[in-house]
DNA sequence: TATATTGTTCGTATATTTGCGAACAATTTC
DNA sequence: GAAATTGTTCGCAAATATACGAACAATATA
């Protein structure tokens, strides 16, 4: 009857793997992770999608905090937010290396 | 006017991604990680959450692939799909390494 | 001041996710 | 054969997620 409650490391993890199970928002950050420039625009006209919900996109990859935007007005700025994408980096590394690693089949 | 479609590799992916988007899937790959012996039962002490929920969860990760579960009756041995998980280690890490790791910032 | 450009937000519709208890199925034990 | 054990499935409710067009805000340009 042990019903433990879930760890921050837990919780962070199923935050950002849940920020990145859509392939819109994986795309996003895959072209983020190659442009210099990325303004709005040029990450809708990567998508096959509305703008409204490219937008909707971003703002989630906001929220769980791996990208972040900036006004230069017309335009909006957006680009990854280093930190915790070295955070998610090291928590899916270290969650990946728990399992498979010890018996070397991977990583 | 690009309007690509997302990659096999995006959708798979985005598929993994997502079925870690949950702490509870998450504690349930972990305790996978750790246990030889694995049967419902011992999932489901673990986690906060009633029996049909776990087993929904279950279903969620065997659909996506990364476990399998196999009936020793009256009980159920869960374990991880090591093929599958060894895909996804190398999708995540791939994916990660496109961005900071050519900045020398992580992994 | 009107018009164009760039994104966000609103309103809406639909689908999926999450969670639970109850019912069920398959076996094992009394 | 009745009862207990082990999980799955069903039915339901509530919350989130996904997607779009239209309206909007903020600025720049004609």
């Amino acid at each position: 009857m042990e019903k433990k409650n879930y760890t921050v490391n837990q919780e962070q993890l199923a935050r950002f793997a849940k920020a990145l199970g859509h392939p819109a928002r994986i795309a996003i950050m895959q072209f983020l992770a190659k442009q210099q420039t990325c303004y709005f625009g040029d990450i809708h006209e990567e998508l096959p999608i509305a703008k409204a919900t490219v937008s909707q996109h971003l703002k989630e990859l906001k929220d769980a905090g791996l990208i972040q935007g900036e006004i230069e007005t017309p335009k909006v700025r957006y680009c990854i937010n280093r930190e915790n994408w070295k955070l998610a980096c090291e928590l899916f590394r270290e969650f990946f290396a728990q399992c498979v690693c010890q018996s070397g089949e991977c990583c």
